[in-house]
DNA sequence: CGTCAAGTTGAGGTTCCTCAACGCGGGTGG
DNA sequence: CCACCCGCGTTGAGGAACCTCAACTTGACG
């Protein structure tokens, strides 16, 4: 599935995103007139850009969560990323996407021509400075998930935990968005290790767990000793 | 250790770095006289830059290789990447280095200020291009490593081997200039691991090696087929 | 020829995976 | 409204892959 013309949100519908500290950039870069960003929904599960599809479009998350990833030939999955308001993902060098993204839930997604922002970007510093920051950011995410995949099963779940507690809420209480297939498949892990070490964390009395879904961290420092 | 004024080398004889394919952006780049790149050495084992120091530099790899790594608290370090001649690296968007980095032989490494070719890019498209095109490839690799950590032994050897077949030598005999603790630190394994599969890829008449660090491919399917 | 770092090989242990059964919850149809 | 079903998650038992610890070998260099 590729964004088409019929953009079905107006601008001021998702012009509102979350847009959480640091990456506000990428935030006021899809509101610049000049790039003609336009909206779209996805629902739960749907192909946003597959791999090895023309990379013709980049994207930013207005509400929901999107996962990036690759497949190996014999089908193992790694998530490269989760992706929750405000964050921008799809933008390629090359000319196809060397990974596939889909919605985990119902989402709100804008999206610009790839080729409109980079031709923007050599006429306005400013979008050009954007775009640097920008895929650094994304090398610094890729880098300590690298540094996470050499950790153990313990320290994985906890990280990840952490980075879930930073980005998608205010308060010690986490609403995941993703099954622990999806879990699993970005840590490297199997959903049943997982799931065992969600237990365990909760015997440390480091999380609660309420449902499947909904996690309290307890004891924050328990996992961050597991974290560096 | 931090590049000093005293650029023991003189441009000319940096300047004809191999500059393989691909990457010979990276080497436009630095020999822009607007950049003011210096050379200098840097022995064996030295370091080039640390973790969490500012990041002022940005690096060339005119000959030798280097490894770049972080370390987790209890001492486990992980190499995130090798570079061999024409390689960039120390490009950094935060104001200090996240990794370290190491010369593994003897190199002779070039040096621009990230200020200067910061403030290059502003007046300068071409520069600003090259840029974002040298991070997107640092991108690229990134993400190629965190796919080559959820693979099995076996299949990160053979990998490593034909990234390096590919990188550093035209035949099909390589000359690794790393250890087997580097090799095992960039796949996060241990050296017995990556020892034992060494010689089980021989058994299976993959490879042969000459020597701890000359390996012959003598069957590149095989590796492949382990690769994807 | 001796020394020392680097690499290899072996034996045993730990972690995580695989396969399988069971539990829970949300939706649907009788 | 209840019963059933089905996807998702949890738990258990056993096995495979990789790690740890230790001894031995090799090769480079004085």
């Amino acid at each position: 599935m590729s964004p088409q013309a019929n953009s079905q949100l107006h601008q001021s519908d998702v012009a509102r995103s979350s847009g959480k500290s640091g990456m506000s950039e990428a935030v006021r870069l899809f509101g610049m007139p000049e790039l003609g960003a336009a909206g779209m929904p996805a629902e739960r599960n749907s192909e946003i850009y597959g791999e090895s599809e023309p990379a013709d479009y980049v994207y930013k998350v207005v509400s929901g969560t999107v996962r990036t990833y690759r497949v190996l030939s014999d089908g193992r999955r790694q998530i490269s990323g989760f992706h929750v308001a405000g964050d921008v993902f799809g933008f390629e060098l090359g000319a196809e996407h060397s990974d596939s993204a889909e919605a985990i839930v119902d989402c709100n997604i804008m999206f610009v021509r790839r080729s409109t922002l980079l031709a923007a970007s050599q006429r306005n510093h400013e979008i050009a400075r954007v775009l640097l920051t920008m895929t650094g950011h994304e090398l610094q995410r890729a880098r300590d998930h690298s540094l996470l995949l050499i950790k153990s099963a313990h320290e994985r779940v906890a990280s990840f935990l952490l980075e879930m507690a930073q980005r998608l809420s205010s308060k010690s209480e986490i609403e995941l968005p993703m099954s622990r297939q999806d879990i699993a498949d970005y840590l490297g892990l199997t959903i049943e290790t997982v799931s065992r070490t969600l237990t365990q964390l909760q015997g440390e009395a480091a999380i609660k767990l309420l449902g499947s879904r909904r996690i309290v961290v307890r004891n924050p420092s328990a996992l961050t000793e597991l974290d560096d």
